[in-house]
DNA sequence: CCTTTCGGAGGTTAAACTGA
DNA sequence: CAGTTTAACCTCCGAAAGGC
């Protein structure tokens, strides 16, 4: 099964009208839009968490026990929610995710995928440039509070210290006493020990014409009233394709949190606290900390700090200020300045310092086919140097190269957005980064497009062509970025931490 | 119109807890 | 010590800003 979908699947409720670009991931053509992972790909403690964790939630249906898929791919509702069909904007699918994006896609922000080289830097012409980005290794020794305990009754979770939090149920469905009950379809499988019966999940054996989802009896399931039994339990996909066993609340890793109200304070709950809270520090102190080792001062960053994040937006998302600090951890020596208060410094520095390595990148190269690229598993052999590339000895440029000297100088005057202070910082930033950025120049400053369309995206010729200059251009250095975006990410780091030092 | 910026949603998974 | 819970760490989408 696929890897990261199918243990993110337990996070978010696929929409039975799959959007587009999930879609396609049943379409080998376009398999790369949203990557299937071939489980071959992934490692064997991967295979082995997330069997674990499927099994921990819901135990597989015996063999056989449900028909054909007309769909392979589940359906499943959060009680009370209306049908995706019944809504005018579908839910959008799970978004698959890479367990680790190599260097050049983490710069750019982009979709990477298992396979090395990646299929973006295979399609830059770049294959040898496809590294794993590191992964910092998490932090240990950091105390938390007790753990809630769930409540296998009440469907509630009960904290060690008695604290009651809602489950996702509780929270998101009004339960309203008179809402009509309905049983269960059969069959479905009794939830796992100790879950919740209202986390059990409904097998929907199709569509009707109309969208309604149909029972195995073919009678349309009921929704848009509360409904006890609000899972669909999706019976495995076709042979080969990877059909979550499992989705609902329960089985996500935020236990007991409804998907959008993971981040937490939400969910109306906003008083739980979290058991980290107690004993992690302040997040306060942290963005504070923060602040000062990124050279400003806690009330600018405030004032930047997203306005749905932190300050006006009436419906939060509380979990992202927490998440945001959580880079901040006062603990550990910030590697980035971090201008943004918010979340993603590794993005952010990114940002701040190259520029956004795909918009350097022909997509793809030029003389190669826009095209659908091809499965994932099929795509290790390197696209053959573009005929129209000059660049016969070194690949094309990376997205990242190309831009950034442009981009960098530009920024460094000081270029603002919407936030000056933070436009600030990272004019230091990138004054900082100079020794980067110097270290790509030479390279043309050609801003290259891609950006939106990245990864399905056609690039025009205007791209490809400049891309393929850039790539000249750097090419002439010899080097390549492998050796500059290798360490680039660590460079980067060792000179914001240097900027932080002083 | 195109590229870049970046806010922030969402996914993964290891460390902390907990109960047996 | 296995199972559960939590949050640290990470990916990357997509809208908006800004430049040409
Ligand atoms: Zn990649
Ligand atoms: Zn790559």
């Amino acid at each position: 099964m696929a890897s990261s979908q199918e243990s993110s699947s337990q996070n978010h409720p696929p929409a039975p009208a799959q959007p587009l670009e999930y879609q396609q991931q049943n379409d080998p053509q376009q398999a790369a839009a949203y990557p299937y992972i071939d489980p071959s790909v992934m490692n064997s403690q991967q295979q082995q968490q997330q069997q674990q964790q499927q099994q921990q939630q819901h135990p597989p249906p015996p063999p056989g026990a449900y028909p054909p898929q007309p769909y392979g791919y589940p359906l499943m509702f959060y009680p009370s929610f209306t049908p995706p069909y019944a809504q005018s904007t579908p839910p959008k699918a799970k978004r698959a995710q890479v367990r680790n994006a190599c260097t050049n896609c983490q710069k750019a922000c982009k979709r990477c995928d298992e396979v090395r080289p990646c299929t973006r830097c295979t399609k830059y012409g770049i294959p040898n440039e496809c590294v794993d980005s590191e992964r910092k290794k998490r932090k240990a020794g950091i105390k938390r509070g007790p753990y809630k305990r769930k409540a296998p009754d009440d469907g509630g979770v009960s904290s060690a210290d008695g604290a009651r939090t809602l489950t996702p149920q509780a929270t998101h469905t009004p339960a309203p006493p008179q809402t009509p009950v309905y049983p269960p379809p059969h069959p479905y499988y009794p939830p796992p020990p100790g879950q919740h019966p209202s986390h059990q999940m409904i097998p929907i054996y199709g569509l009707a014409p109309n969208g309604t989802p149909l029972a195995m009896d073919g009678q349309p399931i009921q929704f848009g009233t509360t409904y006890p039994y609000p899972f669909a339990y999706m019976a495995p996909g076709p042979p080969g394709h990877s059909a979550p066993m499992h989705h609902g609340p329960e089985s996500t890793p935020m236990h007991g949190v409804h998907p959008d109200s993971r981040r937490s304070g939400d969910a109306g709950d906003n008083d739980v606290k979290r058991p980290g809270d107690a004993t992690n520090g302040d997040d306060d102190d942290e963005e504070a900390a923060d602040d000062q080792a990124a050279g400003h001062n806690a009330s600018s960053d405030q004032s930047h700090s997203s306005p749905i994040n932190g300050n006006s937006h009436p419906t939060s998302h509380p979990h992202h200020p927490h998440q945001s600090q959580e880079h901040m951890n006062n603990s550990q020596p910030p590697y980035y300045p971090y201008s943004h208060p918010g979340q993603h410094m590794y993005e952010y520095a990114q940002h701040q310092h190259q520029h956004h390595p795909s918009s350097g990148y022909p997509y793809p190269p030029p003389g190669v086919p826009a095209a659908q690229p091809p499965p994932i598993h099929m795509q290790l052999q390197p696209v053959p140097a573009p005929p129209s590339s000059p660049p016969s000895s070194s690949q094309q440029q990376p997205p990242s190269a190309a831009t950034k000297s442009a981009k960098k100088a530009k920024t460094a005057k000081g270029k603002g957005k919407t936030h000056d202070g933070d436009m600030s910082m990272e004019g230091q930033g990138e004054a900082a980064g100079t020794g980067d950025s110097a270290k790509r120049s030479g390279k043309s400053g050609k801003a290259k497009k891609m950006g939106a369309a990245d990864e399905g995206g056609e690039p025009t010729q205007a791209d490809v062509d400049a891309d393929a200059a850039a790539a000249v251009a750097k090419g002439a250095g010899g080097g390549g970025v492998d050796a500059v975006d290798g360490s680039e990410v660590a460079q980067d780091r060792e000179d914001d931490e240097d900027e932080l030092m002083d």
